[in-house]
RNA sequence: GCCCCGGUAGCUCAGUCGGAUAGAGCGAUCGCCUCCUAAGCGAUAGGUCGCAGGUUCGAAUCCUGCUCGGGGCACCA
């Protein structure tokens, strides 16, 4: 309907000009038209004139008369109006009004869809939490967001492959590896000394326990071998952490053996990723695929990738290490690929990964990353450049963190000292709907509190629920009606739609008309928050609605109208609340 | 020091590409259940849009400087 009005607007523009009443040397402003924010304006308002006016230098008012004569008929737009300094307020006719109940109601889930992607690719990449521990509340509002973004993308035309990226490779791999056999080792009774530096979160314990039920005592070893000659735990002078960690690891190779250290790793990464999956499915968020790093190196990516930068020329040789020119793409500093001691970076992966989500032939790339990662931004963007790739076509989206507050007061988030809120924990105590909901509430880059006893409150205080209640509400008005013994009789609405003439009744049927464009809008600035803004503005007009107005009445036509734009809105809040991930309930 | 994000009502936050009188919820005060769920609704009060300049017919919005808060500046992942 915007496009429709914008277009005839345009039409006017080439009429004028045709007409003589534009010279060709005027350039023409882009015709913008949006939804008009106060309701005596009208539905829909350009300011085309005044941006014309000042090429063409002339009054605007004027030229606002000038488009106004010059727009072609419509049959949606009942009136046509120059107001303020000079803008054009267009009033749609009643029926244009009425096609979105209609529309609502037959297209059911599918209403609010479009076409606009036009079924291009787009990978979204969002959470991709290391798999040494489960997630925690920080990572839940990358999970919210990102799913609800890739939501927003498929019901706008694209074509979204969700992925999640498993650091599966690396020292922190070892890291738990060691974790796990050490806690493994004391579950079979022996006396170990648990690295300060070492994973100590209780779900370690938990998994090296199911270990030694399944495969018995084949992994123990005499630990007096596994603490001989090393380096002291603890912090210089008296000791290095980091240094006894590693040669803890390498240790613990010698003495299981390749074979064995590996099934141990891979056991702890199943478990933790098994859990990971399990969270994040019970938290509504689904993925096409799980990408391994592994891969990646296993599979020859990573030197390719190196390959691809060295042949573009923009590598070098220096301190013993291989570097890639990122300054010469606006990084701040260049970035080293392969390490003194041969491993490659994890930045290496990182654009061996990015160059194959472009190769595997998706035109934009959206990463969901959390706010402390953007320093890594411009060496994504400078690598992917560097190769030839536009690095507009990546979007990284920095999601910034969330303070939880419960009674008032802030809650510790340390993972250090295991005080950390799993996501888990916090699905749990308020709820997989009211999670969602609050995370995507928020403008992702605003900094966010999340008050947990609100996000618990079953009150109207509480967003979630309150939009909730209004989709339960409409259910619980449909089955008064049956139990009356009486019908919605679709026919007999769709005859006295011109009935809904209270006001009330115009502000919910301008709502429902507008979900389309909220919907286009919320997924090409890629924020999901704009879809729970529309969502809470809809719920607040049919809870003034419902107490304003009885809908079982006598009245038979009258009564059918109301339950058409009821039903209406129960569909436009089930569709919005389906994209967030958050249920519908019937009732409550 | 450099880079990113933010500063809008007492609190939490919206504010579309610069547009008409800056909005919502909470909190405060006062009302509304004989009636389809009160997990609801209505009314009132509450603003130097961090500060100072600039651009513009027009600035919360764009530019510059300053200030305050958060985060980041690895041959870790």
């Amino acid at each position: 309907m915007k496009r429709h009005v914008a277009s005839l607007i345009t039409q006017a523009l080439q009429s004028m000009r045709a007409a003589g009443d534009l010279t060709q040397e005027i350039e023409l402003p882009p015709v913008l038209v949006e939804r008009a924010r106060d309701r005596s304006h009208g539905d829909y308002a350009a300011n085309t004139a005044m941006l014309l006016a000042k090429s063409a230098k002339r009054n605007p008012r004027e030229l606002a008369e000038s488009i106004r004569s010059h727009l072609p008929d419509s049959s949606v737009i009942a009136e046509v109006a120059v107001a303020g300094p000079g803008f054009l307020n267009f009033t749609l006719t009643a029926q244009a009004r009425h096609a979105a109940l209609l529309e609502a109601l037959e297209q059911g889930e599918g209403y609010g869809r479009s076409k606009i992607g036009a079924g291009e690719p787009v990978h979204i990449e969002f959470v991709s939490a290391n798999p040494t521990g489960p997630l925690h509340v920080g990572h839940g509002r990358g999970a919210a967001f990102g799913d609800a973004l890739a939501s927003l993308l498929e019901a706008t035309g694209y074509a979204v492959h969700r992925e999640y990226y498993v650091n599966d490779a690396g020292r922190q791999m070892d890291i738990l590896a060691l974790s796990l056999w050490l806690r493994y080792l004391a579950a079979a009774g022996e006396s170990i000394a648990f690295p300060s530096q070492g994973y100590r979160g209780d779900y370690i314990v938990a998994h090296a326990e199911a270990l030694l039920a399944r495969d018995g005592t084949i992994y123990v070893r005499p630990p007096a071998e596994l603490y001989a000659d090393l380096p002291a735990d603890g912090q210089p002078p008296h000791g290095d952490a980091e240094a006894h960690l590693d040669a803890l690891i390498a240790r613990a190779r010698e003495l299981l053996g390749e074979a064995a250290y590996r099934n141990l790793l891979d056991f702890a990464l199943d478990a933790i990723l098994g859990e990971i999956q399990a969270d994040l499915a019970a938290f509504g968020v689904r993925y096409h695929h799980y990408f391994s790093e592994r891969t990646l190196r296993d599979g020859g990516h990573i030197d390719k990738a190196i390959e691809a930068l060295h042949n573009a020329g923009q590598t070098y040789e220096a301190e013993g290490a291989l570097w890639f020119r990122a300054t010469a793409f606006g990084d701040d500093k260049d970035r080293v690929l392969r390490r003194e001691n041969g491993l490659t970076t994890y930045f290496a992966a990182d654009v061996a990964y990015h160059l194959d989500k472009v190769e595997r032939g998706y035109h934009t790339l959206i990463n969901v990353w959390g706010a402390d990662h953007h320093g890594y931004v411009p060496r994504v963007k400078a690598a992917l450049q560097a190769l030839g790739i536009d690095p507009a076509r990546l979007d990284v989206r920095l999601v910034q963190f969330a303070v939880l507050y419960r009674g008032g007061e802030k809650l510790p988030m340390s993972t250090r000292s295991g005080e950390f809120v799993t996501l888990r924990e916090l699905r749990e105590e308020v709820g997989k709907d009211a999670a969602r909901f609050f995370y995507a509430m928020r403008r992702s880059e605003q900094h966010m509190d999340f008050d947990l006893d609100l996000a618990k409150s079953e009150s109207s205080d509480n967003p979630v629920y309150y939009c909730q209640y209004a989709h339960a509400r409409v259910c619980s008005v449909f089955r008064q009606l049956a139990e009356r013994g009486l019908q919605h009789d679709h026919m007999r609405a769709a005859n006295a739609l011109t009935r809904l003439d209270a006001e009330h009744e115009q502000i919910l049927l301008d709502l429902i008309g507008r979900y389309p464009e909220v919907l286009e809008a919320a997924a090409l600035a890629r924020e999901p928050h704009q879809l729970i803004n529309y969502l809470r503005e809809l719920a607040a007009a049919f809870h003034t609605y419902y107490n304003a107005v009885p809908f079982i009445i006598d009245d038979d036509a009258l009564r059918d109208a109301r339950l058409t734009l009821i039903a209406a809105t129960r569909q436009v809040l089930a569709n919005a609340l389906r994209l967030l991930g958050v249920e519908s309930p019937r009732s409550m």
